[in-house]
DNA sequence: CGGCGGTTGTTATGTTGTATCATTGCCGCA
DNA sequence: TGCGGCAATGATACAACATAACAACCGCCG
């Protein structure tokens, strides 16, 4: 199952969720020669904790508890390295982080945001991506980052 | 001409296009029954001096010339009033704000943003808002804002 | 040992955005 | 003419988000 987001974020086995976020990162990283470290592995956790963009701030505030010498840089360089390994996401219309559903296929995610629940699904549909890619190379423009953040009102929020 | 971006930036008139949106602006408001005052005109026309995204401190210092009471709300509350007009947008990934070409007609903005020159181009593109609209209607997801903003090269940019 | 790279600790600061209350200016109206 | 209400702006303080810069630690390898 490739995407989790707001109908599933109410009803599914979100233990076993994150259990699967941890196992592929560990994977991951074991087979790119990198450190997951257990500060990083926590701060992976906190983000996975719900399937809701969390705050840098947020995720201090949590990660103070086991680790009291955490500070804003402790995070922000745990995230960077996430971000740079693929392992969560960065909303920029909320400044805050989400668990990546599709880890280890690099891309941009494409999300759908709750205004009101805060679950927030990450999409992944080709029609998108090519309509995306199209409207680039139209203005020759060479496309390295995309930020797509749909906000609304979920299919349960919205009755 | 509905499009203006990192081509057009290098070579046109761009006194003549700060003019136009203006103008715009003005009979916008005008029509509406809102004020476009001299400071948010102001404002507006500091946003408007680039086709960058400028950021709100930076309207701030500038604004600060002619203004010399100018403070942060100030600044932000003149921005969101813009943006409520649809005279401006937000670059959610930049912070930053940036005019709107299309004024008048309600819709969120779609951007090429090139990292290198800073030029920022506002597509209108009709199949990328269908391809929009249909990712979220197949997740029953009721969409009310689009943040859509690719990043890289510009056409000159990019060589 | 000793130096190197990667990770974390620590302090301070920079950047972006809001809350709150006071003041001003205009307009309708008694 | 004075008063009450509303929109806009002034002013102070603070909250939220993010980074700079340098020190300390640690495993590894020559």
């Amino acid at each position: 199952m490739a995407v989790r987001g707001a109908v599933q974020a109410h009803t599914h086995n979100h233990r076993a969720c994150i259990e699967d976020a941890l196992t592929t990162a560990r994977d991951l990283c074991a087979e790119r020669g990198v450190q997951l470290t257990p500060l990083r592995e926590k701060v992976l956790q906190i983000v996975w904790k719900s399937h809701k963009p969390v705050g840098a701030y947020d995720v201090l505030d949590e990660l103070s508890r086991s680790h009291k010498s955490a500070r804003p840089p402790t995070v922000y360089r745990a995230l960077d390295f996430l971000m740079d390994e693929g392992l969560i996401h960065k909303i920029e219309s909320l400044n805050a982080y989400l668990g990546c559903v599709e880890a280890g296929a690099p891309h941009s995610g494409h999300f759908l945001i709750c205004r009101k629940c805060g679950a927030t699904e990450e999409i992944v549909d080709p029609k998108l991506e090519a309509a995306l890619d199209q409207a680039a190379r139209r203005a020759r423009f060479r496309a390295e980052r995309q930020v797509v953040e749909i906000s609304g009102l979920c299919a349960i929020c919205a009755g």
